[in-house]
DNA sequence: AATGAATGAGAATTCATTCAT
DNA sequence: TATGAATGAATTCTCATTCAT
């Protein structure tokens, strides 16, 4: 009992914060709840993180790591742009039913009583995909795999919009329900259909202009 | 003083309501306060509504009216589908930022401490737009006026996450910054190009296919 | 609409704030409520009783009115004693399910919210039923249909208190559950055992001492 | 400071309670008045019990403990019936002064605003009683010490009737006046004149038949 | 005379944080 | 070092009473 916490069990006390925070969003979750979940007692808690914020900003630091491994890998390679995309796709599907709760607590950080953080946390959490998906855009432009008459930063926030969108689609309650409305109840069904669909989308909007000067324009 | 309140004072009050919500949310907000600044007493604004979540579902309810009457505006007319397109991109951008509070408070439902209210009010608001899109994409289709081999419900999906993203972007903190962090910081002094650049994205990923079958394909 | 209430309409005023003091109390009766459902104004209300507290008295002071009608011509008469006695019993009966709001109010100043008036009440209620009770057992000793060697007064009050426990028992929930668990369920079948067996224990608590001295002692 | 509450303490915020309840009713007392009066937080009284009403009713298990010990006392034992008739009133009119606050506080539940816990705590509490009384008259009946032609349970509820309406006599305002109209002011200097014509009272209506009986009759 | 809209004090309950043990 | 009991400020909602119309 006079053991310095150990990793794991600060992970797992993170972990508990994730989903609490997730749920209840900053204001709503209780900390001692949160104390009594992760088997540790208030004090504990208080001796690692300040207070309930900072506890907070360390599960939104802890989460944002993990996706950052899961993105990193799937953003890792040299196929093409198009290919690289659907991978992309089907990993944000895959990740946002797995890991909902950590998508959960992003939204909160947009809108939630953890408001007060979103220009310090935008920059930190979007400052990651922002950069890598600029980067390939700009490459497949250079090596003609897309159209070039575009701003490469724009689309890869045009982009990085429609695969936040299916994030939250895919992990809320909210957006679970609007895509029902657009598309009906049986798309959660198809996820198939889905990811052929939005890689349609997006390959016209990125090869289009090309596809035309190919034709002679 | 002892006239029944005029419906421009519950409006009033519903504004008060709108802007203390979308900052702090439903828990957040403190009724007195929202009394206060609507200059009414506290008893009157109960006398009107059930409690504090039928008084924040009567603001949804206002806010959702309002943004219904500048969609319809918009979204009517017979022009050919991008130039609707524009049209609506527009029209999102300038009233994200005029009904700023409004965008919060759907935020607010997305993923707050409204969150319970998501599943019915999800319906309720999407379903105004989904149609329109999704309609008028088919419509599109039927005229040759965009490609034919998409699911056009999907479209209006997509189409609308760009929307919403876009929305996002102009009203609130996060989105603000992120939006910052993808394209810079001038892109606020520039609406035009942001537009420019949507509708280029929108545009081919309308119509790729038929360009395509177009040129022989 | 410029007349006068008649004197039925506030019989009817009165008799609605009866049945909703006896419901909640004093304090838990919502005067608003009352007007409402008597199909008046607050503020007429107000115009006749000072304040809620002073409406309450008024509704007291008709209940007794009322009860005292029905005592008055169940203690009337030159019957014996104990021909008497079973009648007010009966009538007790009979009348604490007639009008079991009533007895419902009393019980609310004995206790409820409105105890400060106790004191006040106290003697203006019981006053009615003491004077009846003691005079007709001490012209009942005097006329030797009962045992001589008692206090009038006191066997008064211990006449009382058996049928006020009974009014209790016919009218208010607590005593009804008090009698099912002491005499069953079925014993609100029949009234008439009940009351034969308080006639015997009267009966004999009356005049127990007189047949001993009929018989030598 | 940081140990648990004491159960002396648990005992003392309970009396506090008690006290508080028996002046002024479940609704009309107040929960941060009787902490403040027991010397504790309101935080402590909310972290024993769950809410107002557990805590009143905690209150009310507390009281009834209490008594049943007193009464436990006072029924034992093997004398004749109307020798323990004597000392039980004797006990009752002792306890119902030392213990008024308990007896306030079980009339606020037959008629305050805690009436909706009246079915189920008068079981409770009247069980206690009920069974114990019925028993002893029914061992008298068959020992000859009673008449023979009476119904035990009916008998045992007369006789509780009159207890308890001794207890409301020396315990609460309303028939402390009730009994001062009926039997003079000077009633309660002299407490012995009260016991013996109660067990007068009492003792003929137990023995009438069987005297009777013993004369012939 | 009659109306009933408006007022606002008051009370139950929650939970982040402290600190004696 | 760890514990978790205790604290108490802060917020929602009710309803008797007033008084402009």
């Amino acid at each position: 009992m006079l053991k310095k916490l150990t990793d794991e069990k600060i992970v797992e006390i993170l972990e508990t914060g994730i989903t609490e925070f997730a749920k209840k969003g900053l204001d709503g979750a209780n900390i001692n709840v949160i104390a009594k979940n992760a088997g540790i007692s208030i004090g504990v808690l208080y001796k690692y993180f300040e207070n309930k914020e900072e506890f907070f900003l360390a599960c939104v630091k802890r989460s944002l790591e993990a996706l950052e491994a899961v993105l990193k890998e799937v953003t890792n390679g040299e196929e093409k742009i198009l290919v690289r995309a659907e991978k992309i796709i089907r990993a944000v599907i895959y990740y946002s039913k797995e890991y909902s709760d950590y998508i959960n607590m992003y939204q909160e950080i947009m809108s939630g009583s953890s408001k007060k953080f979103a220009p310090l946390l935008a920059v930190e959490i979007e400052s990651m995909t922002a950069k890598t998906y600029a980067d390939f855009i700009k490459k497949a432009m250079e090596s003609d795999d897309i159209r070039k008459d575009i701003d490469p930063r724009m689309f890869a926030f045009f982009f990085d919009n429609l695969l936040t969108m299916l994030q939250f689609s895919y992990s809320c309650d909210y957006h679970r329900e609007r895509l029902k409305v657009y598309c009906g109840v049986d798309v959660f069904d198809d996820d198939e259909k889905v990811i052929t669909e939005l890689v349609k989308f997006i390959e016209s909007a990125f090869t289009f202009a090309q596809s035309e000067v190919a034709h002679g324009k």
